[in-house]
RNA sequence: GCUCGGAUGGUGGAACUGGUAGACACGCAGGACUUAAAAUCCUGUUCGCCCUAAAGCGAGUGCGGGUUCGAUUCCCGCUCCGAGUACCA
C-alpha cells in the first residue's frame, strides 16, 4: 500500500489514547525531564496553524528526551478564566462555563489530531473548582504572610505579631506600607483586635489599596488599558473615566530584588531578561529632604545622583503633587492653575510626542539646600511623573540634559559641579568623572568619595537617606468581572477576613446577568443569598487572569490530589520545568507573575527551586499572508465584476481586496473556487496572465476578516499530522516570527513518501533485507543521528527536517531496504513523525507502542572517517579548483602536490608562491 | 529617544568555533512516462558578460570602511525593517 497517512495517524492516535502511552510516573529510576508549553486560553476560534508551533516543538524534544532516556513530564491544559468567554455570556446570556467546556472540546480535539504526546491525565482547568481551590489557598498563603527584609524573605504573619508583641514595631524591617504606625510592645497588646488587624494589613503581602481604575460609567465596569483607546471605550466607544476603588493588590515589590537578581541564573532569551530588567527598574540613588523657607513642610525628592547636589538650582514639581498648590504664591496663582490646566488637557499621545517642547511654571516658593542652605526657587513641569520616585526632583542643569534644557528656556542658572565637565553652553555633561567642584564639604573629591559622604552628612542631619527605587509597582489583583476566582475573602466591621481553608474552594456563584449590578457593583453582587455563613459580605471581586497561570506548572506535577497543591513528594521528584516553550508577549506579565509566586511559595518551604522555569524558549509569532484579487472599477468608481491578474494590475483601474488564501495555491487562483467564494461572484469574468490568474500578497496578522487564517485540521487531512508537524518545523527558526506560507509543504509529503517507499518494493509490499549494510549506508545513518541530536540540543528544529530530507535521498539513491539502517532511522525520526514510524517500527516486527520508549541509536564516529577529502585550492583567496588529497599527509607533502598540479601553475600566472595556508580537512590557499 | 533582534537568489531558508556562499525545499523552465490528467522520475535554475554549446570571465550575503592568506561570520561608522518601552530624576 502506497502512504495511507490517515488511516495509519488514526490508528495510532487511537492506539496512544486507549494504551495511556504517555503516562508518566512520579518516580523512576529514570532522571526527570518537564517539558512545558504555556498553556491555552480557549477562545471560540480555535487553533489556527500558527498556535502548534511551540507544542510541536515541545513534543519532539519531550520525544527526543524520551528516546535518551528521560523520564519526561509533557503535560497540557487551560488557562480556562477570561474575558472573551465573559462578553460572549453579555451577549448571549450563556454560562461562561458552557462555552469554555465546549472550546475546549474543539481545542483537545485540534491537539489530538496532530498526534502529541501529552499526558492527559494530569490535564487542568483554571477554571475548575477542584484547582481554582488552590489558586484561592495561595491567595490565602499572601494574604497571611509579610516580607522580613531581615531575613530577606516572606514569613507567616505570626511571626510579625510575635516580634509586635515582643519588642513592638521597633527595629521591624519590612516591605509594607508608607503609613505604618509606631508603637512599643505594650501599646501593641494594648491595641483592640480590630485596630491590630488594621495595622497587620499595611503588611500583608496580599492587601487592600484604593488605587486608580478605568471606569466605563456607560457600561458600567472597570477596563483593562487594552480596552480603553484614547479616553473611550473600544467597545461602544464611551466615555472612560478614572475612578479611585478600593483594590486587592499584591506586594510583587518584595521581591523586586530577587527578581532581578534570580536572571542571571536562568537561560532565558537575552532580550527577555532585559525586558523584565527594565519593567522593573531598580536604579539605585538616596531621598532628599529640601526645607522650605518659612514653612514647616519639606519637599522629598529622588535622585540617581546625590553627588551633584550642590548643582541643584531649582527644584521640579510634577504638576499634580500634593504642595503644588499650597506652594503656589498669590501673584502666581493665575499661571500654575493655567499650567495644570494644560498639563490635564494633554492626552499621553501628545506628552509622548512632545518630548522635545519644554514647560513649566514658577510656583513663586523658595525651598533651602538641605547641605549649603541657599534658596531654591521651586518650579512645576510636566516632564516630572507623579507616579514615579516621589514626583519632585533637584534638577543639575549642569548635569541632567532634561534640567539644562528647562534651566536655559526659564533663564536659571547652570552651575558647573565638576572640573571635568565641558561644553556647558552647549548641553549637560553628566560626567561622574573628575573632583568637584563648588561643591561645599565635597569639593576635591571623586564620585565614590562624595557620594558616600554626602549620603552620611544627610542622614546626619536627617535630610536624607540611601535609597533604592523600582519602577515597579505593586500589582492591583482585583477585578470587578464574574468569569474569575472569587476572593476567598468576607467583611466584618468592614475588615477583610479568610474564609477557614477547610471551606475552599469557594464556588462561584450563579448569577442572573454577567453584568454589574444597578448600584455599579460587581457581577458577584447579583447572586441570591451569597453571604458567608449566610450573613457576612463575600468580597465581590475576582481575581485577575494571571492568578491562575502563576502557578499552574506545579499541578501537572499531582493534578488530582485533593489534599495538597501538589505533594511533597511529587514536587521533590520533578522539581521545577527544565524547558519552557511559549511566546515573548508573556514577558512583564505571566512569567514575572510566575517568578513571584514560585519565590513566595518557596520562601514559606513548599517548593525547593527558586526559580521556575530553568530554559525558555520564545517561538516566533506566526504572520498571516493575504491574498488580494483585484476588481477593476467603472467609471463611476463602482465595483465591476471583472477581475485582473496582479502583474497586469497598473495597466487598470482596479481595487484590491481580500481573497480566501484557501483558495489561492502558489498565487494562483482557483478560478471554479472563487465563483463559489460568494454568490456575487458566480459570473466573474478575469483578466489573465499566460493563463493564470496571479494574486496579489501581503503580510498581516491572521485574522478571520482578512480570511487568511489557515486552518491545521483542513491540512492534516489533506497531507497528515507528520507533514504538518515537520512542514511547521521546515518554516524556518524556531524562535525567528515568520509567515504562513502553505507553499511548501509539498516538499515535504514528498519526504514522507520517499521515506515509506524505501520499506517498499514497486508494488508497495513491506520489503527490508536483513543483509549487512554498506559502508556508505552507515555513514548516511551516522550522519543523521549525530545531525539530529546536534540540532535538538540547540533547538534548530529546521536544519534537521532538511538533515532528514537528505539522508533519505542518499539512501533512495542507494537502494537501501536494510534493516540495520532503517530501523535506527525510524527511531531518529519518531520525535518528528510519529505516527508513520510507529506504523513502520510495527511492520519491522517490534512492539506496538515501544518506539517511544526505544534507546536513541549510539553514534559512532568510525563511519565517517574519510581517508580522502576534496580539498577546495584557492589562490590569493579565489576558490579555483578542489583536489583529492589524503587526509593523513603532512602540509609540506601536500604543498608538493598543490604546487605540481598542472591548473594550479596556469592559475599562478608563473609567480611564485609567497606562502601556502593549510587547514587540514578544510582548504588550501595559496598566497602569490 | 533608549534596549534588544534582524537584513543572504523569484520565495522559505542553510553555512555550528573566520575556511568551497546559496545546502534542503518551494516556485519556475525544459524533458521522460501516459490517449490524457494526476502521480512519479530526469535536467537546469544567484546575477551579469561571452556563447549554438561546452568552457570561461566578472560581480555578489543591506551600505561604507577596517582586521586577516581568507569575512555572511570579527571590529568601526551608517541605512532600513521588526519587537519592547515611554520624559525614571
Amino acid at each position: 500500500m502506497d502512504y495511507q497517512f490517515r488511516e495509519i495517524e488514526k490508528k495510532w492516535q487511537r492506539f496512544w489514547a486507549d494504551n495511556q502511552t504517555f503516562k508518566v510516573d512520579n518516580h523512576s529510576a529514570k532522571p526527570k525531564y518537564y517539558v512545558l508549553d504555556m498553556f491555552p486560553y480557549p477562545s471560540g476560534a480555535g487553533l489556527h496553524v500558527g498556535h502548534p508551533l511551540g507544542y510541536i516543538a515541545s513534543d519532539i524534544f519531550s520525544r527526543y528526551k524520551r528516546l535518551k532516556g528521560f523520564n519526561v513530564l509533557h503535560p497540557m491544559g487551560y488557562d480556562s478564566f477570561g474575558l472573551p468567554a465573559e462578553q460572549y455570556a453579555i451577549q448571549t446570556g450563556q454560562h461562561p462555563a458552557i462555552t469554555t467546556e465546549a472550546n475546549i472540546n474543539r481545542y483537545r480535539e485540534q491537539l489530538d489530531n496532530l498526534g502529541f504526546s501529552f499526558d492527559w491525565s494530569r490535564e487542568v482547568r483554571t477554571s475548575d473548582p477542584g484547582y481554582y481551590k488552590w489558586t484561592q489557598w495561595i491567595f490565602m498563603l499572601l494574604f497571611n504572610s509579610w516580607y522580613n527584609l531581615d531575613t530577606d524573605k516572606a514569613e507567616s504573619i505570626e511571626s510579625l505579631t510575635e516580634k509586635f508583641g515582643r519588642a513592638g514595631s521597633e527595629g521591624i524591617k519590612a516591605v509594607c506600607d508608607d503609613d505604618t504606625s509606631s508603637f512599643t510592645a505594650e501599646e501593641w497588646r494594648e491595641k483592640s483586635d480590630e485596630e491590630k488587624q488594621v495595622e497587620l494589613l499595611k503588611y500583608r503581602l496580599t492587601y487592600l489599596r484604593e488605587s486608580t481604575v478605568n471606569w466605563c460609567p456607560a457600561l458600567g465596569t472597570v477596563l483593562a488599558n487594552d480596552e480603553v483607546k484614547d479616553g473611550f471605550s473600544e467597545r461602544g466607544g464611551y466615555p472612560v473615566e478614572q475612578k479611585k476603588m478600593m483594590q486587592w493588590s499584591m506586594r510583587i515589590t518584595a521581591y523586586a530584588d530577587r527578581l532581578i537578581q534570580g536572571l542571571d541564573t536562568v537561560d532565558w532569551p537575552e532580550p527577555l531578561k532585559e525586558m523584565q530588567r527594565n519593567w522593573i527598574g531598580k536604579s539605585v540613588g538616596a531621598l532628599v529632604k529640601f526645607g522650605l523657607k518659612n514653612r514647616p513642610e519639606f519637599i522629598e525628592v529622588f535622585t540617581t545622583r546625590v553627588d551633584t547636589i550642590y548643582g541643584t538650582t531649582f527644584l521640579v514639581l510634577a504638576p499634580e503633587h500634593e504642595l503644588v498648590e499650597s506652594l503656589t504664591t498669590p501673584d502666581r496663582k493665575a499661571e500654575i492653575t493655567n499650567y495644570i490646566d494644560q498639563t490635564k488637557k494633554k492626552s499621553e499621545l501628545d506628552r509622548m510626542a512632545d518630548t522635545k517642547t519644554v514647560s513649566g511654571a514658577f510656583t513663586g516658593s523658595y525651598a533651602l539646600h538641605p547641605v549649603s542652605g541657599e534658596q531654591i526657587p521651586v518650579w512645576i513641569a510636566d516632564y516630572v511623573l507623579a507616579g514615579y520616585g516621589t514626583g519632585a526632583v533637584m534638577a543639575v542643569p549642569s548635569g541632567d540634559q532634561r534640567d539644562w534644557l528647562f534651566a536655559t528656556k526659564f533663564g536659571l542658572p547652570i552651575v558647573a559641579i565638576s572640573d571635568a565637565q565641558v561644553g556647558l553652553d552647549e548641553q549637560a555633561d553628566p560626567t561622574k568623572e573628575g573632583k568637584y567642584i563648588n561643591s561645599g564639604i565635597i569639593n576635591g573629591l571623586d564620585y565614590k568619595a562624595a557620594t558616600t559622604k554626602l549620603i552620611e552628612k544627610l542622614e546626619e542631619l536627617g535630610a536624607g537617606k540611601a535609597k533604592v527605587n523600582y519602577r515597579l509597582r505593586d500589582a492591583i489583583f482585583g477585578r470587578q468581572r464574574y468569569w474569575g476566582e472569587p476572593v476567598p475573602v468576607y467583611f466584618k466591621d468592614g475588615l477583610p477576613q479568610l474564609i477557614d481553608a477547610a471551606e475552599l474552594p469557594l464556588v462561584l456563584p450563579e448569577v442572573d446577568k454577567y453584568l454589574p449590578t444597578e448600584s455599579g457593583e460587581p457581577p458577584l453582587g447579583r447572586a441570591d443569598n451569597w453571604k458567608y455563613r449566610g450573613e457576612l459580605e463575600y468580597e465581590l471581586s475576582t481575581m485577575p487572569g494571571w492568578a491562575g497561570s502563576s502557578w499552574y506548572w506545579f499541578r501537572y506535577m499531582d493534578a488530582r490530589n485533593e489534599g495538597e497543591f501538589a505533594s511533597k513528594d511529587a514536587i521533590a521528584y520533578w522539581k521545577d520545568v527544565d524547558l519552557y516553550i511559549g511566546g515573548s508577549e508573556h514577558a512583564t506579565g505571566h512569567l514575572l507573575y510566575s517568578r513571584f509566586w514560585n519565590k513566595f511559595l518557596k520562601d514559606l518551604g513548599y517548593v525547593i527551586e527558586e526559580e521556575p522555569f530553568k530554559k525558555l524558549i520564545n517561538q516566533g509569532m506566526i504572520q498571516g499572508r493575504s491574498n488580494f484579487v483585484y476588481r477593476l472599477i467603472d467609471a463611476e468608481g463602482k465595483g465591476t465584476n471583472t477581475f485582473v491578474s496582479a502583474g497586469l494590475r497598473s495597466q487598470y483601474k482596479a481595487s484590491a481586496m481580500h481573497v480566501d488564501v484557501n483558495i489561492v495555491e502558489n498565487e494562483i487562483l482557483d478560478l471554479t473556487k472563487f465563483k463559489a467564494f460568494r454568490p456575487e461572484f458566480e459570473n466573474a469574468e478575469f483578466i489573465l496572465e499566460n493563463g493564470k490568474y496571479i494574486c496579489g500578497v501581503e503580510i498581516e496578522k491572521m485574522s478571520k476578516s482578512k480570511f487568511n487564517v489557515v486552518n491545521p485540521d483542513e491540512l492534516t487531512e489533506r497531507f497528515g499530522a507528520d507533514t504538518l508537524r515537520m512542514y511547521e518545523m521546515f518554516l524556518g527558526p524556531l524562535e525567528q516570527s515568520k509567515p504562513w506560507n502553505t507553499n511548501g509543504i509539498e516538499g515535504v509529503f514528498k519526504f514522507l513518501r520517499k521515506f515509506w517507499k524505501l520499506f517498499h518494493d514497486d508494488e508497495f509490499n513491506f520489503r527490508v533485507s536483513d543483509e549487512e549494510p554498506s559502508k556508505a549506508e552507515f555513514k548516511a545513518l551516522h550522519k543523521i543521528i549525530r545531525k539530529v541530536e546536534e540540532d535538538i540540543e540547540r533547538f534548530s528544529f529546521n536544519t534537521s527536517v532538511s538533515s532528514f530530507m537528505i539522508c533519505v535521498n542518499e539512501l533512495t539513491d542507494l537502494k537501501c531496504n536494510k534493516r540495520q539502517i532503517l530501523q535506527d532511522l525510524v527511531i531518529v525520526l519518531q520525535p518528528y513523525a510519529p505516527h508513520i514510524t510507529e506504523e513502520l517500527w510495527t511492520l519491522l516486527g517490534n512492539q506496538a507502542g515501544t518506539i517511544s520508549v526505544a534507546n536513541y541509536p549510539a553514534f559512532n564516529a568510525e563511519y565517517l572517517v574519510e581517508n580522502e577529502f576534496s580539498y577546495p585550492v584557492s589562490i590569493n583567496g579565489k576558490t579555483r579548483l578542489n583536489l583529492n588529497i589524503s587526509l593523513g599527509l603532512p602540509q609540506p607533502e601536500v604543498e608538493a602536490i598543490v604546487l605540481a598540479n598542472e591548473d594550479i601553475l596556469r592559475y599562478m600566472d608563473g609567480k611564485t608562491p609567497k606562502k601556502v595556508i593549510f587547514v587540514k580537512g578544510k582548504i588550501i590557499n595559496v598566497v602569490v
